[in-house]
DNA sequence: TTGACACCATACCAGTGAGTATGGTAGGAT
DNA sequence: ATCCTACCATACTCACTGGTATGGTGTCAA
C-alpha cells in the first residue's frame, strides 16, 4: 500500500539526488553548486529535484547525513580486522589524520558545514549529533587501552579525546594552506604529536 | 604631489569602509553581507565605494588585514604589562581561548576565511602569513620558558605551538556547536589541557 | 577664470539562482 | 477503458547583487 509502482524507484531518485549533491558539494561547497547541477548530475531537472526534497536546505541535511554514514562505514571497516586495543586506536587516528591532510574534498564539505553552522541551527544540531558519535567512538578506542593500563576515568578519557579531535580539526584546516604539510615524514610526525596527547 | 585635497580625506574613507566591512562581516560573514550594505554603513554609496576598492575580493582581504591587525595590536597591549615568561605564555593562552569561545564575531569571521580560502588563493594566502606570524609568536613566548629551563630545541617548540594553535582552532569550531563550552569550569579546563600541550 | 582631478551619487545592466506553476506520461487499481 | 497518482520536464517568476556608465561638485593649481 506503499505506492504503486516499484517502490524503490523514488527512493532510488532520492538516493541518487543525495548524493550528486554530495559529490558536487564535496567539490565546490554549498554555495558554489547551484540545484540546477545537482538536479542534471542526477540526470534530472531541478522541477524533479523539487518533487524529492523541499528546498535547498533539506537537500544539504541530506548531504550531511551522506557524509556521516560514510564515516562511520568507513572506520569500521577499517578497524574489523584488527582486534588489539591500542593498535585499533593508532590506526583510526592515522586513517583520521590522513583523511584531513591528504582530502581537500573533506577539507571542503567540513569547512562549508562549519559555515554555514554559524547562521544554520538545523545544520549545526546535525553536526553536533555526528560530533558526539565520532567523540564516544574514539573514547571508547581510547577506554579500551587505558583500561587494559588500570586507568579508569572516563572524564579524563573524554577530555583527552576532546582535545585530540580539535587539535585535528585545526590539522584539517592547516592543511589547507601549508601544503608541506603533505610530506609523510612530516604526517608521521603529526600523528605523533596526537598520540601523544593520550600519554600511552 | 600625492593629492590636491587634504591627503587623509581618501585615506580616511577607505578606513571607513574597511572597518564597517569588517563589522558587517563578523556579523554575517562574506556572502551575506553585499556592497550596498557596506557603503550604507560609512555612510556613501556604492559608487563611492567602487572608487576606493576594486573589487569585493579588494574589500575582503582589507578587513582580513584589520583582522590581522587588531589581533597583534590585542595582544601587544595583553602582555606588556608582564615580564615572566611561563606568565606571558598563560595570559596569551587564557586569552586566546576565550577569544575562541566567547566571541561569536571572530568565529563567523574566522570560518568565513577558511571557506573561502578553499578556492581563493589570495586570502589562503593573506592568511597564511598571519598564521606564521602567529606560529613565530607563540614560538618566541614558549621558547623564553623553556629557555629558562635549559631545553633548547626549536623544532619542538614549533612542533608544540602547531598543536596547540591547531587544537584552539579546532575549539573554535567546538565552540560553534557546544554552548555548555563557555562555562568558566570548563574555560579553565581546557586552558589546562593546552597548557599540558608544553609539559610546563 | 578655468581646467583638472579627487570624490561621491544616481541609475542602470546583466547574470544568477531559488523556487513555482503547470502540464505531460506511464503504470497500477477499479 | 479509465481514473488516479507518482514522477518528471518545461518554462517561467522574482529577488538579489556585483559591477558599470555617467554625471555632479568642490577644491586646488595655473
Amino acid at each position: 500500500m506503499k505506492s504503486k509502482k516499484a517502490p524503490e524507484t523514488t527512493v532510488h531518485m532520492s538516493q541518487t539526488l543525495r548524493q550528486c549533491a554530495f559529490d558536487l558539494f564535496v567539490e565546490q561547497g554549498f554555495d558554489n553548486v547551484n540545484l540546477d547541477q545537482i538536479a542534471a548530475a542526477a540526470g534530472v531537472t531541478k522541477g524533479s529535484l523539487y518533487w524529492h526534497y523541499k528546498n535547498k536546505q533539506e537537500l544539504i541535511l541530506a548531504s550531511c547525513q551522506h557524509y556521516y554514514q560514510t564515516w562511520h562505514a568507513n572506520i569500521q571497516k577499517l578497524l574489523a580486522p584488527v582486534s588489539n586495543p591500542q593498535e585499533r586506536l593508532k590506526k583510526a587516528i592515522v586513517c583520521s589524520v590522513d583523511s584531513c591532510i591528504i582530502d581537500k574534498r573533506n577539507r571542503i564539505f567540513t569547512t562549508a558545514i562549519f559555515t554555514l553552522m554559524q547562521e544554520n541551527e538545523a545544520v549545526r544540531d546535525s553536526w553536533s549529533q555526528f560530533y558526539s558519535t565520532v567523540r564516544e567512538f574514539y573514547v571508547g578506542l581510547l577506554y579500551a587501552v587505558k583500561y587494559a593500563d588500570g586507568n579508569y576515568s572516563l572524564e579524563l578519557v573524554r577530555r583527552d579525546v576532546d582535545l585530540m579531535l580539535e587539535a585535528m580539526e585545526g590539522l584539517k584546516i592547516r592543511a589547507g594552506f601549508e601544503k608541506q604539510i603533505v610530506e609523510p615524514s612530516e604526517r608521521k610526525v603529526i600523528t605523533t604529536s596526537l598520540l601523544s596527547i593520550f600519554k600511552l
